[in-house]
DNA sequence: GACCTGACTCAAC
DNA sequence: AGTTGAGCCAGGT
């Protein structure tokens, strides 16, 4: 088990109306420092089944993902996510 | 195996 | 409060 599963393991159990920061899910994943391979990894493996756009950044701003969404986003965030 | 990169975070200026 | 520099981690080249 890499650390990008344990990452992957840990988005994949966010639930609807939930966000994490990297930081937050670094510490799931075992490493509350690895906030940077959280970010490194999601970027390079955009899976489907990772919403990526519920990770967020600690200030609580939207992170990056350059992802085809865009305005899912908001809708997605209208869901329940503040 | 070493160096570079990146969707980050924190502390200091 | 905004910008800059330094620090950390895993993955890719």
């Amino acid at each position: 088990m890499t650390f990008s599963q344990r990452v992957y393991s840990v988005v994949k159990k966010i639930s609807k109306g939930s966000v994490l920061t990297y930081k937050q899910v670094a510490e799931k994943s075992g490493s509350p420092k690895a906030y940077r391979a959280v970010g490194n990894i999601l970027s390079k493996n955009t899976d489907p089944l990772i919403p990526c756009h519920r990770v967020i950044k600690t200030n609580g701003d939207f992170g990056g993902y350059n992802g085809l969404m865009g305005r899912k986003i908001a809708l997605l965030n209208q869901e329940g996510v503040e």
